[in-house]
This record gives structure tokens, C-alpha cells and sequence, in this order.
DNA sequence: AGTAGTACTTACTTATCAGTAAGTATGTAT
DNA sequence: ATACATACTTACTGATAAGTAAGTACTACT
């Protein structure tokens, strides 16, 4: 299963540097020194990898806040930030970034993961920052949901900005988000 | 002029809608009733197709801004909010959140176009935030380019999980940055 | 030793892409 | 009337895309 792996890693890299529809099968295979039947006898369709890479990383996800729960909350937060502060060091966007803006090309399997995937997030964020609102341990005047999806919003496109201008943008908003919570 | 100004009308919604590799010179061709040679005609490349797309819409909004100069700064502020609530009913990402992720696999020419226009907007904002907040009509505690920053990242992305989640998401992100400055 | 499954490669197909060379119809200027 | 530019069409080309059928090497099981 190495080579498998190897596929996704590579395809992870390529989707969120590249986006889904700008790299091709060779892009995989001359890297990885293999042909691309290779990457077919994996992944039958190009569609079929790019949703078993949405699921993997929305599981990897998934776990993640598992091991984050008896952390506190302002801990928590502050891991989710370290996420898209990694990916700008990486040179990535992340994946609704990525694959988002032309969402209505995308093949209905990874459009449905694709869905999926930002409802685990918006709606952990959202339970921890109303969660920590009751507490007292943020504070914020907007409603929970919409709280969530402003720093969502800010983080994702922090990193695509930042893209173009050559600017830690991200950084910034990492910042200055804190400020606000 | 006609078809050359169909073709650039078209392609707009295209980038917009799908995403510059995504599109093909047959998803205006068609529509059109024009051969595809027509567009290389009017562009003799893609990329010429793309730069020119991004000037025209590049040179609109500084058009539309001069003509604010005028009106308050809370009223500029409205306009500018508004021109993304618009993108929303017209289920379009603006052009950063179109092109950004896959800036890297741009042609050159659309690199610096895209660069220019990010840098346009981004100072124009800023100098309204800054200005507005030493008149004290605006009030936040940010400085004003990273408060620009976080409110056209917010707007960007907006857009871009709109589109996937279904929901108004710029709407109620136009509603709580409204109360933010 | 023989069979079967796994993980590929070889060699190819079909479709589609951006792009081009050459030709044509319609005006406009001389 | 002739020449020329504009705005295309016709008819391609070469490259590249995803995808596939058939074959091969290796391993494990019986």
C-alpha cells in the first residue's frame, strides 16, 4: 500500500497547489517514477482519487479534534489556527480553497465530500466557540454560526491572498483574530 | 466590436463560474454561434483572453471607485459590500477567489495582471478604512491595511463556501462586518 | 508444483484542448 | 474599378488528457 499512499500524498500537494482541474496524471507518475495506469489501477478515475483525498484529509480532520477535546477551548482555537499557519509555510491553500471556487465542475462524488467536509468544520467551530462563549472564556457579539464562518472565511482566504500578493497575509489575520474572539 | 465584447462578457462568467482551466474556447464558441477560431481572432492566445478579462474588470472598478469619490466613506463602504452581495445572486467568486488558488499555474501575463488588480483594491480600502477612521466614522481596532485584509479575505471566501454549503454565507458576513467598523 | 491474487507495465485508444494556415465575405478608402 | 483591412469560417494539426485491455513479475496459499 506505500505506492497508494504515495498517490495521495502527491495528489494532496497537487490539488492545493494546483487545484483539481490544472494537474494531470503525469504529474503523479513522473514523480513518483511509475506509469499512469498505475495511478488507474488505484484510483479508476481521476474522481475517485480526488474524493479519497477529500475523505483522507477530512478524516485526518476528524481525528485530530478527537485528540484536541480535553484540551481547552482557547487551546483548541489556537490548534485550528496553527493549521492554516502551516499551510501558508507550505505554500498551500486549503481544500475549499482549492477546490470551492469551481465547485460546479467538479464530479458529483467529490462535490458531495467536498460538502461533507465543510460541515464537519463549520459545525465544530461553531460548537466550540458557543461553547466557549457560555463559559466566558471568548467573548464575541456575533452569533456562533456566524462567528465561525468569519474566521473560517478570513483563514481561508488569508491564504489564497497571500498567494498573489507574496504577503503573510494569513499571519495578520491569524493575529488579529485572536484579538476578536 | 460586438463578438469581441460577447467573448470577453462570456469568458468573465466563465472564470467566474468554473475557473480558468476549467473553461475551453467551445464553452464560448457554442453559445456564441462563433467558430473558435474567431476567439483566437480577438485573442490570439488563452492567456490574452484571461489578461484581458482581468484588465477590463480591473479597469471597471477603478472606474465605479472614482465615481464614489464623492459620496461618504459609510457610502463607499456600502457600495464596495454590495458589489459582492451581487456576485452572490449571480453565484459567481470574484476574480481572486477565482484565480488565486491556481495562481501558480497561470500564464505570467495573468500573474501580474491579477497582482495588480489585488494591489488596486487592497490600497483603495485601506485608504478608505484609514481615512474614515481618523474622521471617526469608522471605528476598529486594526490597523487599516490588515482590517482591509480580513474584510475582503471574509468577502472572498464568502463567496467561495456559499457556493458549496448552499447558504447565503456573504450575506451574513456583509451583515456582522457592517457592525465591525 | 500449481493456482490465485496483488501490483503493477506495455501499448494503445478516444476525446478534447489550444492554436494555425488559408480562404471568404463585407465593407471602406483611393 | 482596385486594393486593402476587418471579421470572420473552413479545415486542419500536434499535444495532451483520462482511461483501458492485455500481459508480467512477485508473493502467498494449498
Amino acid at each position: 500500500m506505500e505506492t497508494r499512499d504515495k498517490i495521495l500524498d502527491l495528489g494532496e500537494e497537487l490539488i492545493r497547489t494546483k487545484g483539481y482541474h490544472a494537474f494531470s496524471f503525469k504529474d503523479i507518475s513522473i514523480p513518483l517514477g511509475i506509469k499512469n495506469a498505475a495511478i488507474h489501477y488505484h484510483f479508476p478515475s481521476k474522481s475517485d482519487l480526488g474524493l479519497a483525498i477529500i475523505d483522507r484529509t477530512n478524516e485526518r480532520f476528524l481525528s485530530e479534534i478527537r485528540q484536541w477535546s480535553s484540551l481547552t477551548r482557547q487551546r483548541q482555537l489556537a490548534n485550528f489556527l496553527k493549521i492554516y499557519s502551516q499551510s501558508y509555510r507550505q505554500n498551500k491553500v486549503c481544500f475549499m480553497g482549492a477546490l470551492g471556487p469551481a465547485y460546479d465542475t467538479l464530479p458529483g462524488n467529490m462535490q458531495e465530500g467536498l460538502q461533507r467536509a465543510s460541515h464537519e468544520i463549520r459545525s465544530w467551530l461553531t460548537a466550540l466557540l458557543r461553547e466557549g462563549q457560555s463559559e466566558g472564556v471568548f467573548s464575541f457579539n456575533e452569533k456562533a454560526g456566524e462567528k465561525a464562518d468569519l474566521i473560517i472565511s478570513a483563514l481561508l482566504a488569508g491564504l489564497i491572498i497571500g498567494r498573489v500578493t507574496g504577503e503573510p497575509v494569513v499571519l495578520s489575520i491569524i493575529k488579529n483574530l485572536k484579538k476578536q474572539v
